[in-house]
DNA sequence: TCTGGGGTCCTAGGACCC
DNA sequence: TCTGGGGTCCTAGGACCC
């Protein structure tokens, strides 16, 4: 155990240009050309594409106007969907310490794997080969003490690269780099240091924490501080699940009738709720997202008493919420909107949880109080203690003695 | 340059409970 | 009866990631 704080033994992986990737194994015709996935916008560029300038998310035209030749094809979610099942597939054989972080990325963690399966090198050097036979796509793996490094470790090394970075030699490779490169910095946080000078993850290494929080907000500059001096203790976390479940559409501009803002909203309901039903997964909090013409947005928030996956009961909030704002839209103009349903829970039944509101605790009654709920409730329903339950008047089911 | 679709995390204020 | 502090829940907005 003690050497697992003394060796770089986690494994930051992640394919290159994903998207655009399948695309070049599947059709011959697009390998060494540059190719764009996408349509109205570019989702994913190969490397021949980001070469010439092509980055997502950029819009189409603008694609073609740096890129003539650009060989622009429509996404086939099902096939990155499978490739990734198959690269995860060769992760979980690697090791059991997987942690997914999206569709192309994940850490793995190897440090007890030293006797049976050598050193982190050597499993990153296989891991790499294994994607390539097995699945047919180049993978870029970062190895790291820690898992933010690892992740700026592959980041440096794409593409189809490996970077080990050794514990002695972490801040000599950390330093150098441009702020840029830490996780966490974007456009906004990126502009903010550059005002005052800042360039380089040494030059943020010199701040004090107390500096860096002014500047940037408690959350941020405690991040920063820490990061860039390699302090990560994050470990690697398996059976993570997620936390929302959502669907937007992009509707372009010019006005549209109310109705058809209704209409595009329950569709767009239905297709989370069956993503939800399909995953086991019940939610209580409902937000709808709107973009403006002007490109700012809003979100509206409802959460309710108990958990659900219903079409019916998820489309009730929505459309009320979507007429509430019926003005706003009316004024402002409509780009975009969007649905997800958050504080997710199983819907497999926790007794435990079910009691937490009722103080009881007696295993005996533990059927009893079951039976009575999915009576009231239905399957599907969860029942935990919050201030809502109260708040709505939610009574107790008569239990039996 | 003018922007898709899927997410995560943080902050801040107000309501409410103990 | 008045007052305070700590904790949780909810909403809204923003930054960030792939």
């Amino acid at each position: 155990m003690s050497r697992t704080a003394a060796t770089a033994s986690i494994l930051h992986a992640d394919l290159d240009s994903f998207y655009a990737s399948v695309e070049q194994r599947d059709d011959p015709r697009l390998r060494g050309r540059p190719v764009a996935v996408g349509g109205g916008v570019v989702l994913a560029a190969s490397y021949e594409a980001k070469r010439r300038g092509v980055s997502a998310p950029m819009p189409e035209h603008l694609a073609r106007r740096c890129c003539r030749d650009l060989v622009v094809v429509p996404p086939r979610f099902d096939a990155y969907t499978e490739a990734s099942r198959q690269v995860f597939d060769v992760f979980h054989d690697t090791t059991p310490l997987v942690e997914g972080l999206s569709i192309d990325e994940a850490f793995l963690d190897v440090s007890g794997l030293l006797r049976i399966a050598g050193e982190p090198v050597e499993i990153a050097q296989r891991l790499r080969a294994r994607v390539a036979s097995q699945v047919g796509l180049a993978i870029t793996v970062g190895v790291a003490r820690t898992k933010f490094l690892a992740k700026v470790a592959s980041g440096v090394a794409k593409p189809d690269g490996l970077l080990v970075v050794e514990p002695d030699r972490e801040l000599e490779f950390l330093h150098p780099l441009p702020v840029g490169r830490l996780w966490g910095v974007g456009p906004v946080t990126e502009r903010r240091l550059h005002e005052r000078g800042i360039h380089t993850v040494g030059e943020v290494a010199a701040l004090a924490e107390s500096h860096l929080t002014a500047m940037l907000g408690r959350g941020s500059g405690r991040h920063l501080h820490a990061l860039a001096h390699n302090l990560d203790p994050r470990p690697v976390e398996v059976g993570k699940r997620r936390g929302s479940i959502g669907s937007q559409s992009a509707l372009g501009r010019g006005p549209k009738a109310f109705d058809t803002l209704e209409a595009l909203l329950l569709g767009i309901v239905d297709r989370v709720a069956r993503r939800m039903r399909r995953a086991d997964r019940v939610g209580r909090t409902v937000t709808v997202r709107f973009r403006y013409d002007d490109f700012s947005r809003a979100a509206r928030a409802r959460t309710l008493a108990f958990p659900t996956a219903s079409t019916t009961a998820l489309a009730d909030v929505a459309v009320s919420v979507l007429r509430a704002e019926r003005g706003t839209i009316e004024v402002r103009g409509l780009t975009l909107i969007g649905l997800s349903v958050g504080n997710l829970s199983s819907t497999v039944l926790e007794p435990e949880q079910m009691l937490l509101p009722f103080g009881r605790k007696d295993p005996s009654r533990l059927d009893d109080t079951v039976d009575a709920l999915k009576d009231r409730f239905g399957a599907g329903a969860i029942v935990r203690g919050s201030l809502l339950h109260r708040r709505a008047g939610f009574e107790v089911p008569k239990l039996p003695d």
